[in-house]
DNA sequence: GAAGTTCGTTGCGCATAGTGCAACAATGCT
DNA sequence: AGCATTGTTGCACTATGCGCAACGAACTTC
């Protein structure tokens, strides 16, 4: 009994068959490699445009934004952490305050790459620590940017400060969709602040939360604007690290 | 008239499935979110799982080493290099020589990164530069393991060193892949010699060459058999970044 | 700029591949 | 050990995927 699906095997064969010497196929090359017609190579690459894992360049075909993602999804948080290297040594050096990189892992944060500022009062080394989602700036922006769907109930109080109304927290999740970054003021622990923001991947998912943070008596709210814009750009360069395409017209700088 | 492949788009709508709150799931699960019979769920997977898509880890099913290379292959050379830089500083400080990546680009060797040695005789920034294929060690690597097809004739002379016979190069290309690395000894420059290897991607495939280079009254014969292990194991290193599975019973120290 | 060539797309009819069902096997839980 | 759940596979049926042919788009040559 066959249990391989044909049509399901050759759109796989399609992508099998770039490689370092083929990054970009034409339709008649995938007829001529998997031995069909090339009506059925035409339809075979359309099937993989639409759901984003080619994507065209001129009459060429190229790997898409999709690739991209899973592929990244496939490695680890350390390579990650590699691509983001550079951008966030870059942040840290703009605000002089600790940068921490986050991922979803089930339903907490978990801290995976962390750039010290050079003050002494700072950050202790987070790198593999979990947090739950509701009461940190980066868990906060993965809720608002990954799905609502992750909040776990009931809301655990960790300060005076913590929101623990779900109520609550949903709107202040829609507020941070709004302007693009979260805010968290002693709501894990006293006079701890951070800022957020999401990094998107280049299918535009929510791939990490990349976060400034400090004590409140440095990171007061005369600052959280700037720095969000500071944590909007380094977040920028890790997405076109991350394959992101970049628009020229609309970069800003 | 539909464009759309139904049984092609369902395993791309299985792989997009994954993501960072979903990096395992069950067939049962797929079966759920693609609104199919658990036995069209199952075959889908078997088929993922053939063509190195999907690993089974196991009742569950993850994303393979295929979705690893194409990923990378999606993602651009800086973010290998940046992938790789961790282990190409260890290479340089084991072995005190300028260190280079390349990628095959064309038939050409493109060399994407270098970390340099601390003598003051070394390598000028190679970072940019191609080179033809048969006559720098990462070329012969390149070739050995992506492709002989990659030859391009006539093979054009440096050096009195350099190869420039098809069979003499084969056979040399032949001795590489037995070896696990190659060696260049003045065929590119006078008085220039290096040592690379192989690094693979998660599939097995060669995605890079790693090579060691300096002076030849610096690497002499009686290094190369050394500076080719260590590079190996730098190389491997690489791999593990780039998706490789650790093979714990047979990791060598 | 026109003509010719090549590549890619799309409607159509036909044959087969993909599907769900049912039964069974494998795995996990109590 | 027994039960529940998940996953696999043979089978029959039908809906999909296929190649063909014709046409449009893009590229090359003169």
């Amino acid at each position: 009994m066959r249990n391989e699906l044909q049509a399901a095997d050759r759109v796989l064969q399609v992508l099998a068959s770039f490689d370092s010497a083929a990054r970009e196929l034409s339709v008649t090359r995938i007829a001529d490699t998997l031995g069909v017609h090339k009506s059925t190579a035409s339809r075979l690459a359309t099937t993989l445009v639409r759901r984003g894992f080619l994507k065209r360049s001129k009459r060429a075909l190229r790997l898409g934004p999709e690739v991209n993602r899973i592929g990244l999804l496939a490695l680890g948080n350390r390579d990650l952490t590699a691509l983001a290297a550079e951008a966030m040594q870059w942040l840290c050096s703009q605000t002089g305050e600790t940068v921490h990189l986050a991922v979803l892992e089930g339903r907490e944060a978990l801290n995976i790459g962390q750039v010290d500022g050079p003050a002494i009062i700072g950050i202790g080394n987070w790198i593999g620590r979990r947090t739950k989602l509701h009461c940190a700036a980066n868990g906060k922006v993965l809720l608002a940017f990954c799905g609502e769907h992750l909040i776990a109930s009931p809301l655990e109080a960790y300060t005076a400060r913590t929101v623990t109304s779900v109520k609550a927290l949903r709107a202040e999740l829609a507020q941070i969709r709004r302007l693009g970054w979260a805010l968290n003021t002693g709501e894990l622990e006293d006079g701890l602040n951070a800022v957020a923001v999401p990094v998107f991947d280049a299918s535009g998912h929510c791939r990490a939360a990349l976060s400034v943070s400090g004590p409140s008596f440095r990171m007061d709210p005369n600052t959280y604007s700037r720095l969000a814009g500071q944590c909007q750009q380094a977040a920028r360069l890790i997405g076109f690290r991350l394959g992101v395409d970049k628009p020229t017209a609309q970069e800003p700088r």
